[in-house]
DNA sequence: CTTACCATGTAAGGCGTTACATGATTCA
DNA sequence: TGAATCATGTAACGCCTTACATGGTAAG
């Protein structure tokens, strides 16, 4: 049982949608992925090259005018490993909010600090929630052509739903900390 | 601007309660922890040793009987130290849900797999999520007698609004994937 | 012309987990 | 007497981020 390297997973898998270079690798992890998973340059073109060596992707020259570029593919190889790991049990999520670190301390700052990092948070969440919403809209309105959206669109609503009760626990965790001062 | 590690300002925080052992703090990180921190013994005990060299927590012999023990306090600089990063905006909150991942590369699995990734991470959820609604309530219940438990009611109540929404969100996604099937 | 974006990659270093190593005590 | 829990720590290794290094193109 070869424990997969989760970074390599993902790479494959977007690969498994379409060939991409490693710069746009990077953009899919800043854009459709970025509210579960990340990643660097610096881990994305090691393990692209990792991946070709294993022959689990290939790798052709896609050089445009005078740029320089590279595309690469999911090989056969690679879409089984990425069958085998989708396959499997999930192994771990995780979430780390230090956010919520700084609240459980919160006896240590006081209740005006603590109602400070809640703002925040509230506010950063609000920004991005309509853009979630969006995408949502977006998938569902395309689901039909491509059957890929709708897989999208599990994780987007995920998102929404997610957002929305952190927005209505920004609300509750006001009160609660205001209750006791006026 | 010294960038705190954030190791050594969860065991501060930890400190900043009680005195404790590098093993209960290891305990206190399963279990008020859990949700959304976490450490091992290989990151605890050196960064214990750590802060007592920078003068932040200072140890003392805590042996009983013959059990080997020491018991750690945080110092006055420690105090400061913790106060001054809880000052500070929070740096990130990180999610990384390897059950999101493979919901996105479902297209690559099929309608069954990832239905059976939901259904897992649904159960997970469902199991939790009792022992977090209690928490909560016994903290209510003591929240006159010590402010700390505010502040924790405040992570824990967290807990609770977010694995609602999972839930919720578990059955919407079944849906969805269930909907053109037949 | 200059800013933003496209594009690839390396090196150093930090951080943290896993596995290992050891040993006492408590409770059934 | 055996399992679970209390208790401390190290070493190897893996993984990833940050910062650096470089250069082309498109748009305003």
């Amino acid at each position: 049982m070869a424990i997969e390297k989760k970074s390599d997973c993902v790479i494959l898998g977007l690969l498994s949608h379409e060939d991409l270079t490693g710069y746009e690798i990077k953009k899919r992890m800043d854009t459709a992925l970025k509210y579960f998973w990340g990643a660097s340059y610096g881990s994305i073109y090691p393990a692209l090259g990792d991946l070709v060596k294993r022959g689990l992707a290939s790798k052709r020259d896609g050089a445009e005018n005078n740029r320089n570029k590279i595309i690469y593919s999911i090989t056969e190889d690679g879409r089984n490993y990425l069958k085998g790991w989708l396959a499997n049990p999930v192994e771990k999520d995780e979430l780390r909010y230090e956010t919520l670190l700084k609240l459980f301390f919160g006896h240590e700052a006081g209740v005006e600090q603590t109602l400070a990092h809640i703002e925040a948070f509230e506010e950063k969440i609000s920004k991005e929630l309509p853009f979630l919403i969006g995408a949502t809209e977006v998938l569902k309105k395309g689901i039909s052509e491509d059957d890929t959206h709708k897989y999208y669109l599990l994780t987007a609503e995920f998102g929404v739903k997610t957002y929305q009760a952190y927005l209505e626990w920004c609300r509750e965790a006001k009160a609660i900390l205001k209750e006791e001062r006026g």
